[in-house]
This record gives structure tokens, sequence and C-alpha cells, in this order.
DNA sequence: ACCCAGGAGCTGC
DNA sequence: GCAGCTCATGGG
């Protein structure tokens, strides 16, 4: 199917550091990989896009995924009225990025293995893990794609073959939270029902999930878009624009959003991006 | 060889 | 509270 999308760049979306199983292929085509799905997606105008699959599960599934049913440009008008020179900068450099509607295991996993780390190798590192765990869920241009590992299948493994993935000192923590997910001591669907501040507060009770990971499993895993995830990235923006006092945007309901401009505005322009 | 990477946890003051 | 250290590993 084709479909025309307003404020919607894959490109974009892929290299804001949210997710990291958008693969780019050499033709300028995309594969995109949630759920035990598997997208392909191709641009064929400015705002127009070839996705291989049909309307129906366009509108069912990865609308949803790629969060369409909110208006990015009533965001975007909402801050231009208070908005800083720099955020704006930042709004005008990544007008097409959206904060995705990620699954949950997902999300808890590959930020447990974001921890100090550059993006290429946590992607490099997720390839591994579904490539050693996950089924194949699909095939494009002779390259296999597989599916995230469940917590069932890295229990089943235990620590070795995490540790053949290059996790390093991550492997235990994923390992036991895997453990914890199937005695129900890290219940997910407590996370889905719970108010943002329950639902850090309950993170950050588990082993590996301080502050910063907790704010991205709110932010990309339950989309509580007022959430800001405070890395190295956005540190360095307190410190260069707002001379290291707290970003006036911090407060603001739709914060995570801002920050997801900004962390790729100053990524993408900063010294060599790795 | 040296440094840092979308951090967390622990120690010491 | 908040600097300093360690935790594995890969890449520049």
């Amino acid at each position: 199917m084709e479909i025309e999308l307003q404020n919607f760049d894959l490109e974009q979306i892929a290299a804001s550091g949210q997710c990291f199983r958008m693969c780019s292929t050499v033709n300028g085509e995309m594969v995109i990989l949630t759920r035990g799905k598997m997208l392909v997606a191709e641009r064929i105008a400015d705002n127009r896009y070839r996705f291989g699959c049909g309307e129906q599960e366009f509108r069912e599934f990865w609308a949803d995924y790629f969060d369409m049913n909110e208006s990015y440009q009533n965001i975007i008008n909402l801050v231009a009225r208070e908005g800083d020179m720099f955020v704006l900068d930042a709004i005008d450099y990544g007008p097409g990025i959206r904060i995705l509607r990620q699954d949950l295991w997902e999300t808890v996993v590959s930020f447990l293995i974001a921890r100090c780390k550059t993006i290429s190798g946590i992607s490099k590192c997720i390839e591994r893990m579904c490539a050693t765990y996950g089924r194949v869920i699909g095939e494009h241009r002779g390259r296999k794609y597989y599916s995230f590992p469940s917590p069932y299948s890295i229990a089943e493994g235990g620590i070795k073959p995490l540790l053949d993935c290059g996790l390093g000192f991550r492997a235990k923590d994923i390992l036991r939270i895997s453990e914890q997910y199937i005695s129900g001591e890290f219940d997910l669907e407590y996370l889905r029902g719970a108010a943002r501040q329950q639902a850090y507060e309950y993170l950050i009770k588990f082993g590996g999930i301080g502050p910063k990971v907790a704010n991205c499993i709110l932010l990309y895993g339950l989309h509580h878009i007022e959430s800001v995830p405070e890395d190295v990235w956005i540190k360095r923006i307190r410190q260069t624009e707002y001379a290291g006092a707290e970003p006036w945007w911090y407060s603001k309901p739709y914060a995570g959003i801002i920050q997801q401009w900004v962390f790729y505005y100053k990524r993408m322009r900063g010294v060599d991006v790795a």
C-alpha cells in the first residue's frame, strides 16, 4: 500500500536512538521489526511511503506503532509559542521524528543493554540476540530477520549465550529480569496499568534499571511522553544551551518528545556520530 | 595504548 | 549529596 503521512520520517526516527530494529538496506528500503512482525518500507516522495503490507494491517497495527493518532503538528505549534531557538532549530532539523509505541518487553531489555554503549553497538548486540534466540519472521533480499527473544528463551539458555552476544556486565541483569518476568515478580501488566510515578518507582527497584533506563522504558515502552531520559547528550545540552539549569520544557506534558528532537539534533551534529 | 559509549551500584567523605 | 571507582565489551 501507499500512504501520505505528515511529520513522519523513518530515517530520522531510526537515527533518533529510541529503537534499534529499523534497518536501512542498500537500496533505500527500510526493514522494520517489532512484535514478531516485519515491515518493508520505502519513501517514494517527500511525505509519501510505500509499505509492504495491506491497508487493513497498516490501519490496525502499524499506525499505532508509528503513533499516527497523535498530531505532532499541534505539539510543534505549542512549542513554537514559547520555545527557545535551540528547540526550534532542533524541530526544524528533525520534523519527522515521532515517539514509537514499542513493545514493552523489548524496550526493557533494549535499554538494559543500552547502558554505556553506542547506538550502533546496541543494535549489534540486539541483532545477535535475535539471531541467537528468535525465530525467523521474514526474509528480504536474501536476508533473514528474527523475532525479539522472549524472557522464556533467555532464561532457558542461561548466562553463556548472553555473554556470547557481547552483553558483558549487562548479561546478568537481563537473565535475572527474564527469570523475574517468568515468576511474576516483574509484572508488565502492572506497569501498563500504573500511573507514571508509580511505574517509575516500581521499575527502579529492579537490578540494572536506574533513573535513565526507567525513563526510557516509560517513554518508549509505556508512552508516558512527559518522561525525560537524562543521558550524556541531554546533560551536554543542559550545559551548553541552558547554563547547567533545568530546561524550561522538562515540566511540559510532552517533554519526552522535545527531548527526542533535541537529542537527535545534538547527536547528529556532534562530533563523529558513532 | 588510551578513551569513551543514550548507566547503575556501591563506597567513602 | 555527589565525586570516584568498577562492572565487560567494542570501536575510534
